[in-house]
DNA sequence: ATGGCACGCATGGCGTGA
């Protein structure tokens, strides 16, 4: 007998400023997974208690002021590992895997890269490659894996208001866009689009458009659920919340989720 | 029109985000 599988992903921009905002999300909707990027905590003081009171198991790896992964669930995390195992920098606070509920689960947050012209951009494009690695060499894409979080790529020009004038931007630049479509290409359904085929659904808009750059759909679609097509069979629906960042003290990306039939 | 806001920090302006 197949059972609903719920998981989410969302940028907080900081664990400790959007408690409030996570934890009422999660008891409203009560998702089997949420990954979260941008924790910006060390572990010492990440707000554990918050979510063991609601019921969830929570495992995060994070650093001072930048960065930071978490993952909560309903049910216990097996097999829960930290960073790139693959090439030099493990950056362990972009990185999170565990199996639940029999589901991999890789939640990275992506190197923004803030400018094509910088070491940084050139880092961002490695660190594609260095997933398409850290892929092949812990799973199969026979097996039920998904890969979530914010990638920082906007894929296509659907992904993006204005792509035209995008075209230079580290989230959208055509090296970019190369890079992602290869770890994609290593076995990878986009599960929101095959549910959202329409425009104007994006999970990231600057605080600095306002309410009204937000009425005018000026936003990005950098977060992303992706699974395997041997899971991705197995989805039914998938969608972006905007309740979040049209709520108090909003992250600057509101929540993505995907559900399953397992 | 290249602006604007929010976050954390051995803060009182700066680096970062996308």
């Amino acid at each position: 007998m197949a059972r609903k599988f719920v998981v989410a992903t969302w940028n907080v921009n900081s664990i400790r400023a959007r408690i409030g905002p996570v934890i009422a999300w999660l008891k409203k909707r009560r998702p089997d997974v949420l990954c979260m990027q941008e924790t910006k905590v060390i572990d010492e003081f990440f707000p554990v208690e918050p979510f063991t009171e609601i019921g969830y198991n929570v495992v995060f790896r994070g650093q001072k002021a930048y960065n930071g992964v978490a993952m909560v669930s309903l049910e216990k995390p097996k097999k829960v590992s930290y960073g790139l195992d693959v090439g030099k920098e493990p950056d362990k606070s972009r990185l999170i895997r565990a199996s639940i509920a029999g589901v991999n689960i890789v939640n990275t947050y992506i190197p923004q890269g803030r400018d094509i012209e910088t070491e940084h951009y050139k880092y961002k494009l490695r660190w594609f490659a260095r997933l398409k690695r850290f892929f092949t060499k812990h799973y199969t894409t026979r097996k039920r894996l998904i890969w979530l979080g914010d990638l920082n790529i906007a894929p296509a020009p659907i992904d993006v208001y204005k792509p035209e004038e995008k075209t230079d931007h580290v989230c959208y630049h055509e090296g970019v866009q190369v890079a992602f479509r290869k770890a994609f290409d290593w076995g990878f359904v986009d599960v929101f689009r095959k549910h959202r085929p329409e425009p104007e659904l994006y999970s990231f808009y600057d605080y600095r458009i306002g309410r009204s750059g937000i009425r005018r759909k000026m936003g990005w679609r950098v977060d992303h659920i992706l699974a395997t097509k041997t899971l991705a069979k197995k989805s039914v629906n998938a969608g972006i919340d905007m309740k979040p960042r049209l709520g108090p003290r909003p992250s600057d990306h509101t929540v993505m989720f995907a559900e399953f039939r397992i």
